[in-house]
This record gives C-alpha cells, sequence and structure tokens, in this order.
DNA sequence: TTGTATGCGTTATCAC
DNA sequence: GTGATAACGCATACAA
C-alpha cells in the first residue's frame, strides 16, 4: 500500500542497501547511484517509516516530557528550554499532561517501557520515591523543576531554600519585620523548602518565628486570597506577605485590593505581597507583582543535556542539580524603612 | 539483552502465538495457559515492545497536536478536550510547540509522514492552503481552532463572524456608539471574521463604520496599550473598545489604569473594554474582564472524534465545523445607556 | 485451544 | 562500492 524502501530501490535499479546508505550518509556510495536513489525517492514521494528504523535500531531519539498542567505556569520556558538542548543534540521532545493523577502519570510511564520514547521527563511528579528508584534502573527518566525526597533520580531543580530566603530578605531590606507566608498543605519539597528559606531569613534577622504567620492552603489562586483574609484577620497582621507562588500572590493581591488595601505603595492600610515563579502574569498583572524568577529555560536545557548523555552512554548518573534564582522587583512591595 | 515475547514463551512454556493472545485478548486461551503466561510476564517484567508491535499493526495509536505555544493561550482546555476524547478511544494525545514556524511545522509534521504518529491536528497553523490540499490527500491532518481559507481540511472552530457581532452587540447594548476595535495585522481568518462580526454589528444598529477606529498590531498584550494609546488620541475618541483577544483587552486595560482611566465603571474618563476567548487571566485579572467565551473542550473532543473516525473508517471527510460562542459578563464593561 | 511460519520496513553484517 | 540476507519484536494466517 505504502512505498518503502524496497519500492525505492526497484525504482533507482540498486538494493535496498544502498537506498538505506543514502537515507542515512552510513557509507560512501557512487555519486550515479546516490543520484537514482534521489530521483526514485522524489517521484515515489517516498518517506522512510520510523516504525521499522526504530525498530531495527532500538532507540526513537524522542523524549517525553510529562508535565502536570500546562496553563498560567513556569513550565512553558522550561519546555522550551528542553526542545532546544533536544533539538542540537538530534531528539525531539514530545509533550503529555497528566494533571497531577498518579495513575495517568504511570499510565503515561508505559511509553517509555513500551519503547514508544527512549526517556521521560517527568516535571513535578507524584510518584513515590520507592517506585522511582525501581523504574530508574531499568529505564531513562528524570525528575524537573521538583524533586522527590529519596529519590535517586536524575533531577534539575531551583534552590528553592536559598530564594525562599533571599525573597524574605529583601522584603527585611524594605523595612518588613513582620511578614507572613502563604504556602500550601501538599508538603511538596518546593514548597517545604521554601518555608524553610523564610525561617532561616527570620532567623538570620532576628525575627521571633510565628507559626500564626503561615497560611497553608492549595495551589489555586482562590487560596491566595483565603491566605490574605486569614492572615489579615490576625492580632497583629503582617506589612508583607510572601506567596509559594505567582498564582497566590495573585489571588492575594485580588483580595487585598477587593479589600480597600493598596498594595506596594506604601503608607496606611498597604500591605506588601512578593511571588515566586516569575510567570508571564507576574509581569501582567496590576500592580506587577515583585517575585523570584526561576531559571526555567536553563532548567530545562540542562535537565534534557543530562538525560541524553545517560541515554547514549548507557550510564545513569542520578545527579541532583540545583540552580540559583533571581529577584524581580516590580510594584507588590513597599519599601516602608524610613 | 531486553525481555521479549520470546522469553516470555519460553517461560511459559507456551509458543509466542499464545503468548501473544493473551497479551491483546484477540483468541480465546486455556485458563492454565493464561495463567501461566501471565505469571512469566509478572516474574520477567515483561513489557511489551510498541515498536514491534506498531511495525506490525500499522497503527500507533498516537496523534500528535501542534500548538504555536501554550502559554496564556486558550489552548489548554482544547488540548484536555482532545485528550479526554483520544482516552476513550483508545488513543493518545502528543503534544508539541511550532513556535509560529512554517519550517517546524513541516519538520513537525514529519512525525506523520514517517509513521511515528498516526496523525496531527494543527491547532492554528501558518502552513498554506495548496500545501495542506496535497498533504491532507496522503495523510490524517486536522486543523483545530484556526482555519485556513482554500484548505479543504478537517477544521473544528468557532464561530469567530456572530461572536463578534454579538460581542459589539453586547457593547451596543450597554449604550455604546462610538465602538472602537483592537487587531491584528495578521490577517488570520480568526481576526479577519472577528473584524467582520463587528462591522455587521454596527451595520446592523445604524452606526457607521469608521476605519480610524480600528488599530491593528499584533498579539503580543503590549499591543493593546499601543492599540488603546491611538483610538484614545483620536478627535472623537471610542467609549468602548472591543479586542480581538483577552491578552489584547489586557494589555488596553493596563494602560488605561496607568492613564489614569477607570475601566468598566461609567462616568467621566471611563473607558470599557472587551476582550475574546475567555483565557483563565482574563478571571484573574483586575477588574475581570468581560469577554466572549468559546467552547474549547467541545472544540478539542470534536476534533479527535472526527480525526479517528476518519482514521478507522480509512475516510477523508474534511468537514468543517463551527461552533457558538457565549458572552461572559465581567467587570471591564460599563453600562452608559441611561 | 495451540504452535509454526511469515512478514511488517528498516539497518547492519557479511561477502563480493 | 554494492548486494544478499539476517535480524529487530510483534501479530496473525494457517495448520494441526
Amino acid at each position: 500500500m505504502n512505498v518503502t524502501i524496497k519500492d525505492v530501490a526497484k525504482a533507482a535499479g540498486v538494493s535496498v542497501a544502498t537506498v538505506s546508505r543514502v537515507l542515512n550518509n552510513s557509507a560512501v556510495v557512487s555519486d550515479a547511484a546516490a543520484e537514482q536513489v534521489n530521483n526514485a525517492i522524489k517521484e515515489l514521494g517516498y518517506s522512510p517509516n520510523f516504525l521499522g528504523r526504530n525498530l531495527r535500531k532500538c532507540e526513537t531519539n524522542v523524549i517525553l516530557g510529562i508535565v502536570p498542567s500546562v496553563e498560567q505556569s513556569y513550565y512553558s520556558p522550561v519546555i522550551h528550554g528542553m526542545q532546544d538542548m533536544a533539538a542540537e543534540r538530534g531528539y525531539d521532545i514530545l509533550i503529555t499532561t497528566s494533571y497531577s493523577d498518579i495513575p495517568t502519570e504511570m499510565r503515561l510511564l508505559n511509553m517509555v517501557f513500551n519503547r514508544t520514547v527512549d526517556a521521560a521527563v517527568l516535571l513535578g511528579t507524584h510518584i513515590e520515591a520507592e517506585v522511582l528508584n525501581d523504574l530508574v534502573k531499568r529505564y531513562n527518566i528524570a525528575l524537573c523543576c521538583e524533586k522527590v525526597d529519596g529519590a535517586n533520580v536524575l533531577s534539575v531543580i531551583a534552590d528553592n531554600v536559598t530564594s525562599g530566603k533571599k525573597a524574605v530578605e529583601y522584603l527585611i531590606s524594605k523595612g518588613h519585620r513582620r511578614i507572613g507566608m502563604i504556602s500550601t498543605l501538599s508538603r511538596a519539597p518546593s514548597s517545604v523548602d521554601r518555608e524553610k528559606g523564610f525561617r532561616k531569613a527570620l532567623e538570620e534577622n532576628g525575627i521571633a518565628f510565628d507559626d500564626s504567620l503561615i497560611f497553608k492552603g492549595d495551589y489555586g489562586y482562590e487560596y491566595g486570597g483565603e491566605g490574605f483574609k486569614q492572615l489579615m484577620s490576625l492580632d497583629e497582621p503582617p506589612t508583607a506577605i510572601f506567596c509559594i507562588s505567582d498564582l497566590l500572590a495573585v489571588g492575594a493581591i485580588r483580595e487585598a485590593t477587593a479589600q480597600g488595601y493598596t498594595v506596594g505603595q506604601g503608607g496606611e492600610n498597604d500591605i506588601s505581597i512578593m511571588g515566586f515563579d516569575n510567570i508571564l502574569l507576574s509581569g501582567m498583572f496590576m500592580p506587577g507583582v515583585t517575585t523570584v524568577s526561576q531559571p526555567c529555560y536553563d532548567i530545562g536545557k540542562i535537565v534534557i543535556d543530562r538525560l541524553i548523555s545517560n541515554i547514549s552512554e548507557h550510564k545513569h548518573f542520578n545527579e541532583q542539580i540545583i540552580l540559583d534564582c533571581d529577584i524581580v522587583e516590580r510594584d507588590s512591595v513597599a519599601d516602608i524603612s524610613e
């Protein structure tokens, strides 16, 4: 039905071996033969069947990226970085979404088990460390953006402890001493680590930690509003709030504005709000949200670089690579130091 | 090296055919044999190699979704719909990004030429109609969200003319008679059609069309600000602006606010701004942007449903399916009819 | 109910 | 420089 390498060989008056050779530049072919083959390919509209090729070569040159969701998140630049590095090294990245559902994640990982793809990168997984440690022995799998405690798997992530600390130090440098935090009930390592950084910054600056100043909800932006309400209803409310994500920061800003607060302007009835991630939204929102920028693009490039090295060298280097983040100043934090 | 169906057969003491049969439930197998096979599969940790299977069956059950980008767009729910319908029908959706680059789009389409995937859905393509018409003869390809004029390809899109008209009629119903539009220089059919709807609404309501009231820029949200500036600097500026996308609407709102206008509150120095798409951002922004909601999820489901039907029935029904949109009222449009 | 044998389209190993 | 041909892992027609 479909035109195969045999048809090309016949049309060109050569053997399939020769056709394969010109297809892959795998050996020297006489100019005459090469020309005949190329002509035949054009005339027949031949396109090699990669199922045959991949089966024979035991490789697909495709890496699967499994992402929880792609909307309103910082995954987009990460994926971009992944794709650029993959292209550079002769691979393709294909993306699929798990909606943070473990069974779905496992179902998708099947594509690496059944050789549909050569490897998978999990961008924020809920799979347990034990399972991962088991899988990583047999398959090429990497983590990205979110590590899993106890998992000895190639991981590329931001330095959440240091960056959380940096963020809070920034708030302190702006004169804030009573600082709240909006985090998540989910004990994702990134949340936990950012909390650690929060505590560290307070400690090092001689500010007592007050448990009531840390709100824990969910990831949806509405929980930023929830957190704001709760924190501001304290007897001694904060002057600044550090949110674990930009989405939560935006939710907090919305609620603050709705309640008649100003945000990041200083003066009476003002609140300073800081985010994390530097998603596109935080630059568009009013006020622009001051935040921490993860090196998303680089994270993506590095994880693919290392993963492909593992694949091609048949190694399983399970290093954990941790990258620095930067503060991005915008308009949601006021300087209240006089 | 890897465990194959042969190893399972040997371990289970049956033939590869029997293993294949229990793997696919393709024929009745004795309980005893089935059990032995299943035990062997578990013990050996066998996972069928889909490259072999797909080569043999001439199908992959994978459909490729090619999207320009996934950040800040309405593609996310479309993809969700695609995935749900695909799952229902035994397919997987894999996503890849083209960044609106034609060579990249063609490179990605190669995955359908070389049988890595069974079909492709282009969500907003820049490929020319002729090329598409040619491809569609040999491959399973569909368009989604954005049609291509002159392309006789299975397409599922929103009714942009009617919806643009609806949006402007909504503005008129709120008392606006001088209405501007922020569109794009790019003559994408969706842009053109929304402009058509804009004109139609004016005509039917006896409002003269004024060419200076329509600004054309690019898709980036900054152009919403550009458009706002230009429209408001007219001798007779509009009281309301219809934007071709929510992103542009947000850009316009930002600029309006920066210039000291209020948005959607009525009264002196107020401007009403309306968007299109109903992306997540438009619900989070302040003010919430009144917009037109595309049935994204359904668009995704329908295109996959039809595409799979074409694949399995070896048909090439190239229908164009057009779906209605709804107005979503939020806070960016004021009622100025007294 | 089961096994044998063939072929899917390709690449790689030979021998020439 | 080239051509046979054997594999890659699987599903299936056919025979038993």
